[in-house]
DNA sequence: GGGTGTGAAAAACTTCACAGCG
DNA sequence: CGCTGTGAAGTTTTTCACACCC
């Protein structure tokens, strides 16, 4: 079953399994089983041991899981074991505090350019980072950079959006509400906060 | 098969429906059929059909979906037809860009306080809500508030949690990078803006 | 004994194909 | 005829139970 398609939600838990296992490590622990690790994560001690089975024998039976190797191990199946550079376009009040949040560093990701369209925005440093114009864009070195982030409003995204794959841009993570085209190749992750925020009354048992 | 239980991902696709419709509306369109509505969203027709359908019937055979009336049976499945309103908990860079976006208002959501631990941000008002200290939180009118908005650190987010529930607060949307628990009747979804760019390199073709 | 890895069963979800309505 | 609504088939994902290893 291990070279079998990997259910995207798998992989989801992979990343969740990772933040874990780095909270446990700052814990000064060394060791978990299946079912510590799920109690972690909000899980099923079995689904942890499915989801790494997707993968490979990550632990040792009788004993359980070692957290430096599985931190490896984890980094290695998601490509997360070499440093990566992503692009954030739109420094409005969204982009400024992706640009002030130093969460991204522990998974090996940085953001090296900021672009916005704003000529009033267009020079200033925010967070070590110069902002560009967004003509600039063409210019990302194909390659060097994989990874943009979206946070701009969802009448400029698609035009963005087709920029960004012509530049090369491999994966997005867009928080504009609204959905985008892009070629099979590239795989976009939309985040429409109010819509989650819109999703919870329906679960809300009573009012 | 009307009233088996729907599938969470048809409850989320309702929500991008709604989404698709008043962007259709506001460029005067009255009607459409599953399948333009399909393509708006990035799905296929028959899901449109089959989403719908476990809510009841919400189109005419032959001729299709009514703008108005899709509006206000997806409002009313949602239960987005009446206002309701959200509390803020954290003040900083990603707390002030949520109170500074517009775009809750066409859920019928609304913003109507905010909270942070900072003696520093206590009283000053931004974007028209003053900002309160966090132990008011357990001043909140129980049933008057029901959702939160949590845009704090991992560090404090379970305490806060907690608080919350205690408050009455039925539904939750937490930006901390943790998992949160809550009694079952709490809903809780979690957004982790560095690990949903984490994913992104296992689907990554190259590189 | 304690704990992993995994085939097989069960459940959930998606896709299909077509009856039937306007 | 065009388009919806939906049972049934097909597929994916989760859950279970237990063989097997330390």
């Amino acid at each position: 079953m291990r070279y079998a398609r990997i259910p995207d939600q798998a992989v989801q838990r992979l990343a969740m399994y990772l933040r874990a296992v780095l909270v446990l490590q700052d814990r000064g622990i060394w060791h978990v089983s299946s079912k510590d690790l799920a109690g972690q994560v909000g899980v099923n001690d079995w689904q942890v041991r499915k989801d790494f089975s997707y993968f490979g024998e990550l632990g040792t039976p009788g004993v359980g899981y070692d957290l430096r190797k599985l931190q490896r191990d984890i980094r290695r199946i998601l490509r997360l074991d070499k440093k990566r550079s992503a692009i954030l376009v739109g420094v409005g009040n969204l982009g400024k505090a992706i640009l002030a949040y130093g969460g991204f560093a522990r998974y090996g990701l940085r953001i090296m350019a900021a672009f916005d369209n704003d000529p009033q925005k267009v020079g200033k440093v925010v967070n070590g980072i110069r902002i560009q114009d967004v003509s600039m864009l063409k210019r990302i070195a194909s390659g060097k950079v994989s990874l943009a982030i979206l946070a701009i409003p969802a009448a400029s995204a698609q035009e963005v959006v087709d920029c960004l794959v012509d530049a090369g841009i491999k994966g997005i993570l867009s928080f504009a509400p609204c959905p985008l085209k892009v070629p099979k190749k590239v795989r976009v992750v939309g985040i429409d906060i109010a819509m989650h925020l819109a999703t919870m009354p329906y679960y809300l048992s009573s009012d």
